[in-house]
DNA sequence: CTAACTGTATTAGTGTAATAATACAGTTGA
DNA sequence: TCAACTGTATTATTACACTAATACAGTTAG
């Protein structure tokens, strides 16, 4: 069972993007597995404080990448093969990095500085 | 006159706080100063392919925050403090790195390979 | 077996972002 | 002066995120 001790809702963006974000990243770092179940449609909303239907949003989203697997009645797994592991590392490990970096070029920050900024926030 | 050359539409996140966010990292960034000329909310909202309305709800909600001026008629300009700057600039650039390293940490990269990420798409 | 859980689906309602079309008041430069 | 710009405001409409309540079908552990 996928643990949600780590996520945080941010702002700005939708909650079922959130979601679907938190247990990209955590295949991504290799704290989700391939075969890991995850929390039913109604608990992960109770957790989180959420509808079940934003819930299911991001379920049904990570069902048509291929992420997890669903039958009616059984629990979810997460399905992660090395194709789509790449394919997301490459979205979003990528991506952030690249976002950051324009966000702190728009800023005026100096590459030194960003690394400093790495340093202080680690 | 401020230039939005650098203004890329990013997704997930509403406009009006895009504008909004553009505008402070280029007072941040120093680029934006105190007297500049903003662009009038029609002549934007043409530049960027959106509505009028999202234009002055941004501009609403700088001028809220004390950062631009308007009068009926006239143009509206950028007002900086080093009160105001000091302000945005822990709001934003803090928070953007912060954001930054919690995402690259959720996806277990370490600090090392964050610093050459930076390094590869500064 | 069956109760308690699963996934899935539907309908209705709320709030907000964004668009569209106007209107009016005030400023400014030629 | 006055035309062309400014800011400001209003109303209506569309789309989407989210909530709420409910229903039904299938699975699973005791």
């Amino acid at each position: 069972m996928i643990s949600f001790e780590n996520f945080i809702m941010t702002d700005n963006s939708p909650i079922y993007l959130q979601i679907l974000l938190y247990i990209k990243r955590g295949i991504i770092a290799g704290i989700i597995c391939d075969g890991d179940e995850v929390p039913s449609r109604r608990v992960l909303s109770a957790l989180l404080g959420v509808n079940p239907n934003t819930v299911q949003k991001a379920y049904k989203m990570l069902e048509d990448e291929g992420l997890i697997v669903s039958r009616t009645g059984a629990k979810s797994s997460v399905v992660v093969t090395e194709e789509t592991l790449a394919e997301i590392r490459a979205e979003l490990l990528e991506a952030d990095a690249k976002d950051a970096v324009d966000k702190l070029k728009l800023m005026g920050v100096s590459k030194e500085e960003a690394h400093a900024l790495i340093e202080r926030f680690w």
